[in-house]
DNA sequence: TCAAAAGTGTTAAGTTTACACCCATGA
DNA sequence: TCATGGGTGTAAACTTAACACTTTTGA
């Protein structure tokens, strides 16, 4: 790998730092941050948790949570650590969106921030935690001007998110554990940004096993009561078809 | 961004570098570098141009061309000149694959690789340049063992490039500037990975009024000769629909 | 008693798939 | 003259989309 192979043909002492090989150190080193676009769903609508900077740099301005990635991480497991910082939640459903990397893209210094999306079931997370980072849940629909590159990433994380949510069953992270039919449509019409129809969604969803009625009933959503259903993630995995 | 408030609730004298705020520099840098999963296609089959690596480290081993940002660079900068180096090329299309990032990815040092997928003409590049980066253009069904993760970064390059071949007309980019049909029907079959039944592609095609047919003939593929079409991107533009 | 959400099938339209033969030409 | 790839249409299968009324119950 790493071309540069003119310049560096072969291993020479003068490479060599300490003990160990360094092929490498006539090259830049660089911050890299992640990003973390959090996903939530609430009352037919998705969510984003943000933070209200009350630090430096742009204070005050709105921002994705971040960190910078430490030596002893991927930057997967430094995504997971600041939803963890941020949330108290662990085992969060996350997919990295990409990195980004333009020279200014923070106005001071050169960072190249890895951004993921985080789909995380919006009444269950530590609140102290997020109180304490000054973050809101603010509606996808209704979001503020964001720092830096912040509206691209969430941009980019918003359309591979819905690309996933159709072909795979990644949804019910937002969800309770137990869930109705309208509140999972109301969910994939929020993802998708249009309505569904009611039976052939309905259909849809009978066709795939995991699926799973309980005996239970959600009596909050409506007078009459709605079945209150389950993702089964082991008979998902026996025959992994989804489609919404 | 970037969590870590708690050791840095606002920025202090000490956090100062010569001129510049420096919120950050008690966090580490890291060497980004660089993979190109670079694609040709010839005689019905996708190729990799692959590195027989003549430098350390890993020297004699396989490996997808690379390089190291710099500072003066994006990413996407970095990639495109790294393709450069090899091929001599400007303007290839290229797609970022994603980040990668493992503590061990690399054996000597820690490096982060962002890795990119670039589509290009297999009959059109320098071929001194490749030749003395011991560059080889490799079947896709034949790849000998990759040095790193590369081959991680080649299967998640294939399934992104099939899917974005199947929605955006990026397949042409592998072609010459006029291709036969036939032609544009083993490209989709070898991207693919299957079969295509002719009429029905040929149909689908001819619904795509970009892909014009020319006056010329080819002559090499068959005795009758066939027409050669051309993808007229203006036109896409304007009616942007593509699905083969 | 009525408003509000839950639940339930059928049909038409559109899309996708399968399939076979004639044509033109150079060797 | 024949082997090779070029070129062409139709029907069946399947998938998707459109659509309206009855049920239950708490206020």
């Amino acid at each position: 790998m790493k071309s540069k192979d003119k310049a560096l043909p072969t291993s020479s002492p003068l490479e060599r730092t300490g003990e160990r090989l360094s092929y490498y150190s006539h090259n830049p080193k660089f911050y890299v941050a992640v990003d973390c676009i959090i996903f939530g769903f609430k009352e037919g609508e998705l969510y984003l948790l943000l933070l209200k900077r009350n630090f430096e740099p742009c204070k005050g301005g709105w921002s994705l949570m971040g960190g910078f990635t430490q030596e002893s991480e991927s930057t997967d497991d430094a995504a997971k650590r600041v939803l963890l910082e941020l949330t108290g939640l662990e085992k969060v459903y996350m997919e990295q969106v990409g990195a980004f990397s333009a020279i200014d893209r923070e106005p001071n210094e050169r960072v190249i921030s890895i951004a993921y999306y985080a789909l995380m079931n919006i009444n269950e997370y530590d609140h102290e935690l997020v109180e304490k980072h000054n973050a809101f849940w603010v509606n996808i629909k209704e979001l503020p001007p964001l720092i830096f590159d912040h509206e691209e990433m969430v941009e980019k994380a918003r359309k591979k998110m819905q690309q996933k949510a159709s072909t795979k069953p990644i949804g019910f992270n937002l969800l309770s554990n137990m869930f109705t039919l309208s509140q999972l449509q109301s969910l994939y019409e929020a993802i998708y940004g249009e309505e569904l129809d009611k039976r052939n969604f309905r259909k849809r969803v009978a066709e795939m096993d995991y699926i799973e009625k309980t005996d239970q009933i959600d009596k909050q959503g409506s007078k009459r009561g709605a079945a209150l259903y389950q993702f089964n993630s082991k008979a998902y995995q026996k025959d992994p078809k989804f489609k919404l």
